[in-house]
RNA sequence: GGGGAGGUGGCAGAGUGGUCAAUUGCACCAGACUGUAAAUCUGGCGCCUCACGGCUACGGAGGUUCGAACCCUCCCCUCCCCA
């Protein structure tokens, strides 16, 4: 096992706040595999780059031989998190949880080496709970402790609704610690609250308490709110290389060393050097975006995988060339020869209504084998292929039939 | 239980009888430019229609009125104060 010195130099990475930092360097001068906690509600079946960054805390502790025990928070995703949030989390169905556990799961994998996490549900000791239990868990806080959070003031001037069920969230991820005997626990910064009730409890419980180490919120795409998935603003580690890679090359130029810290391997020093690259102009910020897509796209897909997404993304968009693959119709010409250019976009999704597909061609946005299209109604080719395009990501290929005998 | 405030387009938030498909901001889409799906600027942004125009919409259901997001009644939901 590494030194207590490298080992923090690890730890520190990208994170926001260490509590405390002396008790971990304690625990880790005792040399005792550590055991690591991490929560995650299975509230979507889809896991995000914005959760890697706490995830890949969890597989650097593992790197360096610690214990990561990861909680599936079956129970806590009926509740609903309502940590940083402007109104209540739906709460889900046992099912829809149960199902998502198990893709969240397969996909937290990608990050960690599963073989060697100690995976817990905690539907596992809540679940049989009698209701005294849970009584006396709620008389473990106070009304006025939970409301020094900020979500649960900010929503009690703004006038929107806390329920009482939310108010006991807190308390529930605390009692995971308690019950798995965390000596760290990890979240994103807006956890904070969650984390500390963590401590309170394992201190109530005659534990010693966990150390916290919250991260930062990644911004999502548009560099604003955190990447979530209810904002649309989110990278999906499913998701395909080419809009992996497309998508984050539409982080900004300021965003992505951030996105470098948080979701790369990228050593520090490296982003620094490239960081005053950027700013003393030899270096293109562009450049720099492709290789950062290029990085996250290779850990989820592969190398391969990385440099065909990245020569489609110049093709498609240095070069306003055509995508290599994209989706085929048949269609056959009215009897002038013309083809609906307005039905033809609705039908295959380009546009979502036929005023949109309308407002598409008077924007100058569709162009039809390379023509710009002006009229709704357009003159095609006998037959052949012709790329049908609508703005510049919107592509569908389009094979022209000779009219029937009409 | 009593009193008060309020529920408007993806979100925020104007509008209080016709001139409202509804100001504005954000988000989103497009064009221009470019160095990228960055930034900036310009335009667009319910549905049907080439268009004229029509239809649906302002928590829900009724009603008043030539005409209602706006007035009335009931219902549902939320917040605040008091008990």
């Amino acid at each position: 096992m590494r030194s207590v010195e490298e080992q923090l130099k690890v730890i520190r990475r990208g994170v926001v706040q260490i509590c405390e930092e002396g008790e971990l360097r304690e625990k880790l001068a005792r040399g005792k595999r550590l055991r690591v906690k991490l929560g995650v509600d299975p509230t979507a079946a889809d896991l995000h780059l914005g959760f890697t960054v706490v995830l890949r805390k969890l597989r650097q502790f593992q790197e360096l031989g610690h214990q990561a025990v990861l909680i599936i928070g079956t129970y806590t995703a009926q509740v609903g998190d309502p940590s940083g949030r402007d109104k209540s989390r739906p709460q889900l169905a046992e099912e829809t949880v149960m199902a998502n556990a198990e893709k969240y799961l397969a996909q937290a994998g990608k990050v960690l080496d599963l073989s060697r996490v100690e995976v817990r549900y905690n539907g596992e000791w809540f679940k049989g709970m009698k209701f005294m239990d849970v009584i006396k868990l709620l008389a473990k806080s106070t009304v006025a402790r939970m409301l020094e959070r900020e979500d649960f003031s900010g929503r009690v001037s703004a006038g929107v609704p806390i329920y009482l069920h939310e108010i006991v969230y807190p308390l529930m991820q605390g009692y995971d610690s308690v019950v798995v005997g965390a000596d760290v626990e990890l979240g994103g910064s807006d956890q904070t609250f969650n984390l500390m009730m963590g401590r309170d409890l394992q201190r109530d419980a005659g534990q010693e308490p966990q150390v916290c180490i919250t991260m930062p919120l990644l911004e999502g795409l548009d560099g604003v709110r955190k990447m979530s998935k209810s904002f649309g603003n989110y990278v999906g580690i499913n998701e395909a290389p080419k809009e992996m890679f497309g998508k984050i090359m539409s982080v900004s130029d300021e965003m992505m060393w951030k996105y470098y810290e948080l979701v790369t391997d990228v050593a520090l020093e490296e982003i620094e050097e490239m960081r005053e690259g950027v700013t003393e102009g030899g270096l293109h910020p562009m450049e720099v975006k492709k290789r950062l897509a290029g990085e996250i796209v290779r850990m989820y897909h592969g190398e391969g995988a990385a440099r065909e997404a990245r020569e489609e993304f110049e093709r498609v968009f240095s070069a306003r060339e055509v995508p290599s693959e994209m989706r085929e119709v048949r269609v056959v010409p009215d009897g002038e020869g013309r083809i609906d250019v307005v039905g033809l976009l609705v039908k295959n999704g380009l546009a979502s209504s036929n005023g949109e597909a309308r407002r598409l061609i008077g924007q100058g946005a569709v162009e039809l084998g390379g023509e710009r299209v002006k009229e709704l109604r357009v003159v095609a080719p006998r037959e052949g292929e012709v790329v049908l395009r609508a703005g510049k990501r919107r592509f569908l290929r389009v094979i022209i039939e000779r009219g029937g005998t009409t």
